[in-house]
RNA sequence: GGAGAGGUGGCCGAGCGGUUUAAGGCGCACGCUUGGAAAGCGUGUGUAGGCUUAUACCCUACCGAGGGUUCGAAUCCCUCCCUCUCCGCCA
């Protein structure tokens, strides 16, 4: 959620940059409305509440005096006020719910260190690692799913007759070499990284910590019975780690890693591009959240970067680095970095990490502060996050560019130890 | 799942319908004192919003959360959440 008071004191460099992202400037104006509405509002109730509590203060001590006759007039007098107090507080209740569900719905700013444009085509690519188009040309390679199949141990089938489209099972091999992988990120990334092993079902106000709520609420899965929502990627859990909490300076920056299962709905997505392991109702993933002061946060975003990266390089996976277009920068951040490794399979990139800064839009709904020191006044936390390793897109990933003629997959050096020391998938 | 107890400021803990603008203590900060320190004494010590040049004053809200009763609620009523103890169940 974005600070009320941008709409107030900085109103055309808000418009500007919101308008980068697609919202309508009638709907920004409607915002600034609701804001200087509630603040007279505000004002206005406060006022007849203090007249109230005034003279309900004075009819205590008459009644302590014995003054009854005295006490009893007051106490006649009051529900006048009260009438109009609660006509101003149903009026103000009703601009303040406008208001929230308002800038529930905005978007973070976009940086403007993004790049221009409303669409994924005005993207940038930034850097390629790894990747010449040369190493691909005449050259057969085939698609994951096929060679998982072809080797038995990726089951499409009957993953759908257990739960449907957009579901995988791993088996032998290819389910060894999936937990290989997350350890792998595990452990490459445990130097500056604290692992949390969160709960996966979080109450509705942690969705809503995210920006996941209430936008996104048909993407993701909800136990209705109990009002709790299954994550959909360990950001959740995360981010909100130190809701309601005051940290002190020297706690800060907190690095977390959490290995989890994230689970999306993916509505309105069946059938395109959800071959094999590309797009799951289910995956597992490492995600990396930073917390840190205003600072720190653009060091913090570069070490991010790195640290996304790392698992790719040290695969030997070939990618490019987006940097997102200030339309296409997500609805919680302010700028993003997108990790996308190389398909040959598919002929197409697949996102596997989305880096992104979400300065204080997070922390403000789960209202995550620290303190510069003890006389300082609590200021809202900076949050960051990113995929470590996003396993189903990097398990294709590694399986394709590991096919061997003989039909073989070849595992990357890094991974041998995280395999027992097994250096190649055959059909057994 | 059943029975019971309880959630009050950074922490402990009183209050159970009206000078509570939340007692008292601990902790913390500043000052006095001292050669220096401890002790002692004094002062201060939350968050958010409104009004303001102002982190001053004043006003409003907050005693787990949300509703309700009342002129007035930390205190009474209802719903929910959480913690603890015992029983049951269970990997």
């Amino acid at each position: 959620m974005l600070d009320q008071n941008l709409f107030i004191n900085d109103y055309e460099e808000t418009k500007r940059r919101l308008t980068r992202k697609r919202v309508p400037v009638e709907q920004i104006e409607e915002i600034r409305q609701a804001v200087l509405d509630r603040k007279t509002l505000v004002g206005e109730v406060d006022g007849l509440r203090a007249e109230v509590n005034e003279k309900s203060k004075q009819v205590g001590v008459l009644y302590q005096q014995g003054r009854k006759d005295e006490a009893e007039e007051l106490k006649a007098s009051v529900p006048e006020l009260k009438k109009k107090l609660e006509a101003k507080e149903k009026e103000y209740k009703e601009v303040d719910d406008k208001r929230l569900q308002l800038l529930l719905r905005v978007p973070n700013l976009p940086d403007d260190d993004c790049p221009d444009g409303f669409t994924e085509d005005c993207n940038v690519v930034v850097r390629m690692e790894g990747y010449n188009e040369s190493d691909y040309e005449g050259k057969e390679y085939k698609p994951h799913w096929e060679i998982g199949e072809e080797l038995g141990v990726l089951d499409a089938e009957r993953a759908a007759k257990l739960s449907g489209s957009m579901f995988a099972l791993l088996r032998g091999d290819g389910a060894r070499l999936h937990r290989a992988l997350i350890q792998f990120a595990l452990s490459i990334n445990g130097d500056r990284n604290e692992e949390i092993i969160p709960p996966h079902f979080v109450r509705p106000e942690m969705m809503m910590g995210t920006g996941t709520l209430p936008k996104f609420a048909d993407d993701a899965y909800r136990f209705r019975d109990d009002d709790l929502w299954a994550i959909p990627t360990g950001e959740v859990p995360l981010t909100n780690l130190h809701a309601g909490e005051i940290l002190s300076i020297e706690e800060l920056p907190k690095r977390y890693m959490a290995y989890t299962v994230c689970f999306r709905r993916e509505a309105g997505s069946a059938g395109k591009e959800t071959r094999g392991m590309q797009r799951l109702h289910e995956f597992h993933k490492v995600e990396l959240v930073r917390l840190c002061t205003p600072e720190t946060v653009k060091d913090e975003y570069e070490l991010l970067i790195s640290d996304a990266e790392r698992p790719l390089k040290l695969l030997g996976l070939p990618y490019r680095v987006l940097d997102l277009c200030g339309g296409d920068v997500t609805f919680s951040s302010t700028r993003v970095h997108d990790l996308e490794v190389y398909s040959p399979g598919t002929k197409s990139w697949l996102e596997v990490s989305s880096i992104g800064i979400f300065s204080d839009f997070q922390t403000r709904r789960g209202n995550s502060r620290f303190r510069r020191s003890e006389k300082d006044k609590p200021e809202l936390l900076h949050s960051l996050n990113g995929s470590g390793l996003a396993a189903p897109r990097v398990w294709a990933a590694v399986v394709e560019h590991g096919y061997q003629p003989d039909g073989s997959i070849r595992i990357p050096e890094v991974l041998v130890p995280f395999m027992g020391g097994q250096t190649e998938i055959r059909r057994s």
